[in-house]
DNA sequence: CCTATAATTCATCAGACGATGAATTATAGG
DNA sequence: CCTATAATTCATCGTCTGATGAATTATAGG
């Protein structure tokens, strides 16, 4: 019973594993907490192994948080009358973060904690939503109100995945549109008094 | 000189300071980040005294975060009409955290990453924020609705002064109130269809 | 077949952390 | 003045963390 050396067969999907494992991992525990052993434990993999293919941790958790901005959703963020720009937002972020939402999850929990993680989420969120969406609603402020659109999305994720706030928990994501949706739109288009 | 023992003089501001290092450690660090180490380097003391004072870590992290709920600024947020509940919740977050705003930080950071300091959080914001309010404004779903209005503040504070979105931080506490208070508003009150 | 290299584990290091018992010095009460 | 006790630091301990060099085994290419 060898122990030790490359394994037989089983084609390089280690390395896909590992990059699993450090997803669910990091979205658990945070930064700190998603400790190299267990995220070798749960790769079935010897920590020095991730090392191997990542090197330091750090890298391991860029690799993991490449967030890709899909150019079509965008598009279909932008597209569209201005009267229904917060739904299309509240859309957007809900099934960005659907396909994803672990990763959405893990930066803002790293974020806490670890300053080149809030600077990893603060850039995403200027490029992929402040910007945008700033561009697309032709009001003063019209940064400051993208940006408190975003906080609106943050606040939901830390409050259902972080805090757990139980109604907030047991509610659809459906639900969730239906009623953020016209908080959004009012953000981006209501005029101050 | 005597490096040892007990300090000449000096009555009793010793603990007082402790507790000051401490939150502010935890605030700018997180739970994990805020070592006893640091906190005892902050506050001048060596991390064995700590324990003398407060027990374990965890203990400290207790006493720094007894969040009192004055009452009668509870009371300033159920009185008063309905239509403008918005922006009475609105203002009583933001001389809430005003007061203290290190602390709510602090929880929040700690909650990203330990899953007590998440408990203490949300057992705080049920027991201030979404009972009260849920109480008071009489519509279907008033739980979910406070609730929203909580992530809503979290939020905030996240992007305020975790991610630290530049145009939020920016920002005036008096300018965001005015923001937020209209969106509270139509959380709390505006039917859903 | 043989050899270079890829994939994997083992063993270990140095550093940091929280905790704690023991030593030291000052104050307070009698 | 003397003594009990409060306030403080010192010196460690055991544990966990990320990192890394060395050993081991399988595969791929010639």
């Amino acid at each position: 019973m060898s122990r030790t050396g490359r394994r037989p067969g089983d084609a390089a999907g280690t390395k896909g594993e590992i990059l699993e494992a450090a997803r669910g991992a990091f979205a658990l525990l945070g930064y700190e907490g998603a400790t190299m052993r267990r995220i070798g434990d749960d790769a079935g993999v010897d920590p020095a192994l991730i090392a191997y293919y990542f090197g330091a941790k750090e890298q391991l958790f860029v690799a993991v948080h490449e967030l890709p901005i899909n150019p079509s959703d965008l598009a279909l963020l932008i597209e569209g009358p201005k009267d229904k720009i917060g739904e299309r937002v509240a859309r957007f972020a809900m099934t960005m973060l659907a396909a994803d939402e672990s990763t959405a999850v893990s930066l803002m929990r790293a974020s806490a904690s670890n300053q080149s993680a809030a600077a990893m989420l603060r850039e995403f969120i200027e490029r992929a939503l402040v910007v945008p969406i700033a561009e697309q609603i032709d009001v003063p402020d019209s940064r400051k109100r993208a940006s408190l659109a975003a906080s609106q999305i943050l606040g939901l994720l830390f409050a259902r995945h972080i805090v757990r706030l139980p109604d907030l928990v047991s509610a659809s994501v459906d639900d969730l549109v239906d009623l953020i949706g016209p908080v959004l739109q009012q953000y981006l288009t209501e005029p101050l008094h």
